[in-house]
DNA sequence: CAGTGGTCTAGACCACCGG
DNA sequence: CGGTGGTCTAGACCACTGT
């Protein structure tokens, strides 16, 4: 009735356990055996076992705590992965070449809505691009961005006239923390025109922001055109 | 400042590491020394490298291969990992009173799109299910799914008046793959008075669609009210 | 073919925290 | 307090794959 004969590596001890759960051996909140019990039943390591359970554990199918022990965690939609590709890789993939354009380039003062949004003091210098990624002739996605001068003063020497503000920074900052929002919004006049669809138009927008240390460093708001799709498969 | 001391933990290891690559020690596509090396030099047992070399292929810094060793990857933005609540959670955790009205239930043929889609063989009977989701007064969500009847018979019986498809999936189906996929759409008219909104306002849509073992289960298209957004930190 | 990462083992110590 | 998971070590074998 074991079936899996023995479990063997770390994947299957997490195979035999997943198969356990979802036979609903441990019940919704129940604990599980304690790692050295399961280590004796499949006569494996405990560190085996550990590593089953840590992928668990990461998938979000049960919660660990010290002392507290294994729980069973009620179920939910699996966590998703979401790659979040270079611009450039992304339209080259589909086999139209690549342009980009840059549409303004200014110093400024933060807005006060940046500021609140960064955590930065009011007014702090910033560095405002505008650009716009196209597939060939086809409009891809329309990039606002704003960078903290405090925390990458080589920006003001960049041209950003041939490399987009989104790879320059990729190459020259280091980033530690990347908080990204997702939301539809309607076209405005703006972006109407550069992505060449009729005002009010669904889009699809994505915000990130970028810290490094604890340090605002970046904040883009990327407009995509229509019919883009944010696709993530696990 | 602590100084690098000498790392001790595979986190401290990975952290020194992570340091060394932002130094540019080692060039995009470089290879870095193999674990045995490191972990000498570090003064640490090789598993310790490992783990915090698998850390950082996990977060996408660096990739490994048997053989080929551990090179630097292009800089990307890193993966961010897109939790995906129980809407019931998800509304109840802003104060608001979760409820739940079935809209429609009916069996009835794939349309070509859905087979299509999920790979199911034309005119397969499938259950569709019209549900919304509000917090309180205001209207948070519209779903509509398909159940495949093959993949799911019990479903037949499940009235759906009380539980959403959603939440009585999860408990009833084991799945093994998800595919999600994020996009604006305008809202057409059923939307529009559904959630309350003009119609052709911008909305957020989320597609889910679910197999297991290869086998298509359920297919989901999940449209948000305005203002929802859906945030990542990482 | 040989060097690399991937994994397992057995044992150990420790941090944490629930009772 | 004591049981639990978290981690480290030292050593070993193996699978894979570039050269």
């Amino acid at each position: 009735m074991t079936g899996a004969a023995r479990p063997s590596g770390w994947r299957e001890v997490r195979a035999a356990l997943l198969a356990r759960l979802r036979a609903r051996e441990w019940g919704e909140g129940a604990r599980l055996p304690p790692e050295a019990a399961l280590a004796a039943e499949y006569g494996v390591a405990r560190a085996t076992v550990n590593r089953a359970l840590a992928a668990l554990a990461e998938e979000g199918v049960v919660d660990r705590r010290r002392r507290a022990g294994t729980r069973v965690r009620p179920p939910a939609p699996p966590p998703a992965r979401l790659a979040i590709p270079l611009v450039r890789a992304e339209v080259e993939a589909t086999g139209a070449p690549y342009r980009y354009t840059l549409l303004a380039r200014e110093e400024l003062a933060a807005p006060e809505w940046l500021s609140a949004r960064l955590g930065l003091p009011s007014g702090a210098p910033v560095l405002h691009v505008a650009c716009l990624h196209a597939a060939g002739p086809a409009p891809w996605q329309a990039e606002a961005r704003w960078i903290v001068l405090a925390a990458v003063p080589a920006a003001r020497e960049a041209p950003f006239d041939r490399v987009s503000p989104n790879e320059w920074l990729l190459r020259a900052v280091p980033y530690s923390e990347v908080e990204t929002a997702i939301s539809a919004v309607a076209a405005d006049a703006r972006l109407a025109a550069l992505l060449g669809v009729a005002e009010g138009a669904a889009l699809l927008r994505t915000e990130r922001t970028t810290w490094h240390e604890g340090r605002p460093v970046t904040h883009a708001r990327l407009t995509h055109a229509p019919g883009y799709r944010i696709v993530t498969r696990g």
